[in-house]
DNA sequence: ATCCATCCTTGACGTAGATCAAGTGAACCG
DNA sequence: CGGTTCACTTGATCTACGTCAAGGATGGAT
């Protein structure tokens, strides 16, 4: 667990890959100078706690790229996860102190962050960032919301297919395949982070994948590189309506 | 199922109930003249259905007083609780035409209305109301997340006094009663209705209520009406730190 | 080359909670 | 007053998933 972090200073905002999708998704070029001068970037490996939950949170920032989790722990060990942190998603509350989660690198990743103080000062004065984080918040609301029906109702094979529709449409939505043809994709998590995020055991995982595989719902190279071959029948194991999936 | 869906003008904003703690709370008196222009009372039933998934949305609005209840429910049949409305809370979604959820009435419930598209507009040029419109949501997205926790890792009797503490904790909001005293309050919803927000059955639900009963956790006057001895007990039966819960 | 640590798989067995089924008790209604 | 309904309770059994335990595969360090 090293703390070598990294802090740099890399590419302005203007050639920034998250450009598009992140909380200054909407700021005209005068704001996004304003940001610019504001933000700098960390980097964390592999394993590493970004955050800790209860510490003191100075910053805010975005995910550029990597993957990261936000999980909550019991006192005797059992861990949720809450989040899956992904390139352009928002961590950090304006207006709050504490963390309530963990978050942990995933991947190394690489991080846009701003000062927590000059940032809230900004969302008061700028309402394109406001109107934004309102709608990403909305929207990780309704995850969150479909994530609690998948953690209350669904079987564990119904579980695991949900979660690998949910990896496999995001990868979609960068490659813009054309639905239909089969997908591919690497698993950015181990069997204890599905686990963890599906409210299962990293065992009753490993069956479930392997039954899937038997099933031939997809194939595996290695234990992450999966293939499915059929999105749709997928979507079924994930007990969602078939349909609806296909729009971009 | 009655439609008989009562449309009224009422009380101006300025003695509204929910005036310090709804979307309009940090609106100034001009704001608040603006909203009360453009608001309209809708009371409904207990067992009425508010809203039905994927209907179209012409209005968002305040609980003002009552309860309702937010559903995601499977093709066949398995249903998930994923928001529980009370006085205040927000319904719908500014951006968006079709609800993802349904929206029932658990006791009978008055609502302020506004319409979508004036709402929309007003949210533009004020930006009291967008603020506290993300500062709600990130709210429930806490709520939702802790929620995510108790429907993937907390055993039944867990999950059960999760939802009485939570219950009680919103009832000891209003009483501003002492900490350390018992807490008494009516549950609002039915055996079944705790089973879809708690991700068990209805059967499940009754046995532990029994349980909890039985070991002196809680009291039981009729099915509905619930005392609370020790509240730092039953904040051990949930799982939780049982500190923390004291502070207003 | 081999050691070790991770990460994963698979099997045998136990159990929490689901399912099926039969009540109870209060409210409501003729 | 009996009959019906609705919300709930309780018991008997079943099963999906957890638990415990024993390997296998990979990859990096020595």
């Amino acid at each position: 667990m090293t703390i070598a972090t990294g802090q740099t200073h890399l590419p302005s905002c203007t050639d920034c890959p998250i450009r598009h999708r992140a909380v200054c998704a909407r700021c005209e070029p005068d704001e996004l100078q304003t940001l610019d001068a504001i933000k700098y970037y960390r980097s964390f490996e592999a394993g590493q706690t970004i955050i800790w939950s209860g510490d003191k949170m100075d910053f805010v920032g975005s995910v550029v790229s990597g993957i990261a989790t936000l999980t909550q722990t019991m006192e005797d060990g059992r861990t949720q996860m809450v989040g899956l942190l992904l390139p352009s998603d928002f961590v950090g509350r304006p207006g709050r102190d504490g963390a309530p989660y963990d978050v942990v690198a995933t991947t190394d990743i690489m991080m846009c962050c701003f000062r927590k103080k000059p940032f809230e000062q900004m969302m008061m004065t700028t309402p394109h960032i406001a109107h934004r984080l309102l709608e990403m918040t909305l929207d990780e609301l309704d995850a969150a919301r479909e994530w609690m029906l998948v953690l209350g109702r669904k079987t564990a094979r119904e579980k695991i297919a949900s979660l690998l529709s949910i990896v496999a449409r995001r990868d979609a939505s960068l490659d813009a395949r054309r639905p239909g043809g089969p997908m591919i994709f690497d698993l950015p998590l181990t069997r204890e982070a599905m686990a963890d995020y599906l409210g299962l055991t990293l065992e009753t995982v490993s069956r479930q994948m392997s039954a899937l595989k038997r099933d031939g719902v997809i194939r595996l190279e290695g234990k992450r590189h999966v293939t499915v071959p059929d999105m749709g029948r997928l979507m079924e194991e994930a007990g969602d309506d078939s349909d609806g999936g296909c729009l971009a």
